[in-house]
DNA sequence: TGGAAATTCAAACGAGCGTTTGAATTTTTC
DNA sequence: GAAAAATTCAAACGCTCGTTTGAATTTCCA
């Protein structure tokens, strides 16, 4: 028997890279289909054509595989998100680059992922959304890690160009972005035919809606009166 | 050995009520704190201190309990939100309620449930914020069955709120307005880390900062030009 | 081309799962 | 207060899970 490869000295040789690589595909499709906890290695080493053994083999463990899936796409998603900001905030010298332009810059490397079926496509953005609402303490560690810098980044750049929101309320609002751009693209078929969205629409058309929705959204004065909330609730 | 009583036609005695009631509550901590999938049965009536055959006796099985969860908040909920929206189309008269109205209609009974911890409080609607995303077939034709008929009489109403809008549009924003609002309450750790948000920030103030986000984003204009998408892509 | 390393494979392991069983117990009902 | 119904209980069933094993096979490289 041979020992397991060292953990990052793994070369990507033909072979193992297409066992690699068939194994990730499936599973990226079969976490979208059924969540990560209902998927069985079986079913995913099944669908993918080679040995149960060989996920323990190549990753090392079910979680393993999880987070390579994540970090397939990630890790370029959000390299590209901070390139964009780079090269917009280069553009416009020391000027801020307007909120548009940042949100844009924010969404346009998650519509090319949907745009791109050889980089997974659709399938991995709805793993992602699920992701977003996983309990498990390594799915939360590691989004944490994979978005830090990014959001960061971002949550600087969007300060410069809303100057009349404190750095709490950007921070609640990216959240409400974030939320709203991962339900739309995680969003199963049954909320889309709770919504009675028609096929036709597609990833890049939900990010054309979504963009000025959000937009509206940054933009919009700080805080609303709490009497108004209670004015109605009083009926 | 006892037959399993008739599905409707169990009495609420004290004995029973008392059981189910502790499953009901323990279901809910632990489907919050660890998922649907990952919380086993073993766990479940342990902290609920119940035997383990109690489940399978009072619901059936793990996901008529699951679906048991879900009703005992969500259609209190839902039925309010029907009688807010009323109210206030009876209040209007025949001229449509403003789109801020019918919008904190729809946020006050989440609010309420937030607030009140005998109902449940937050856990449940994590609980419900992560079943959104949850591929079960099950899961989503129930949640499909209980929110048909609120998203179809809200949906009438912020149509006529918004005439600027076509109900296509409209389905969009309402999907991305269900987003940010299911998405903020069930945030674990994970995101409320990644966005910095101090503990001290309760469900009451996450939705006085949701408000005026969601309403701006309602009130935008239709579509956003492609070609700004493709100007800044093109970098 | 031959030996070493990497990979694949069938088989099994132990553990935990949801569920079922039938007897013991409690509660209800007359 | 006894018969009946409802509920609780400990135990077990059958199954699937992720993982490990060690031999068989393939690939790599000197």
């Amino acid at each position: 028997m041979a020992s397991r490869p060292a953990r990052k000295s793994v070369s990507f040789d033909a072979t193992s890279a297409g066992t690699k690589t068939r194994i990730l595909d499936a599973a990226e499709a079969l976490f979208t289909e059924h969540g990560y906890e209902a998927t069985s290695l079986r079913q995913l080493t099944g669908a993918a054509g080679v040995n149960l053994a060989a996920v323990n083999y190549h990753f090392g463990s079910k979680e393993e595989l999880f987070q390579a899936v994540l970090t397939r796409r990630l890790d370029p998603m959000n390299h590209e998100r901070i390139e964009l900001l780079e090269a917009l905030e280069r553009e416009a010298g020391g000027r801020p680059p307007s909120c548009e332009k940042v949100l844009f810059a924010m969404l346009i490397p998650a519509l090319r992922l949907a745009r791109d079926e050889r980089r997974g496509g659709k399938n991995f953005l709805r793993v992602l959304g699920r992701a977003y609402a996983d309990p498990s303490p390594f799915v939360r560690h590691f989004l944490h890690q994979q978005y830090a810098e990014m959001i960061a980044r971002y949550k600087e750049a969007f300060l410069r160009a809303l100057p009349h929101l404190s750095r709490q309320e950007l921070t609640w609002r990216l959240h409400f972005v974030m939320g709203a751009l991962s339900y739309s693209l995680a969003s199963t078929d049954a909320l889309k035919q709770l919504a009675q969205v028609t096929q036709a629409d597609n990833d890049e058309l939900i990010l054309q809606r979504l963009a000025p929705f959000l937009v509206a959204g940054l933009k919009a004065p700080a805080l609303v009166d709490t009497r108004k909330l209670e004015l109605v609730s009083g009926s």
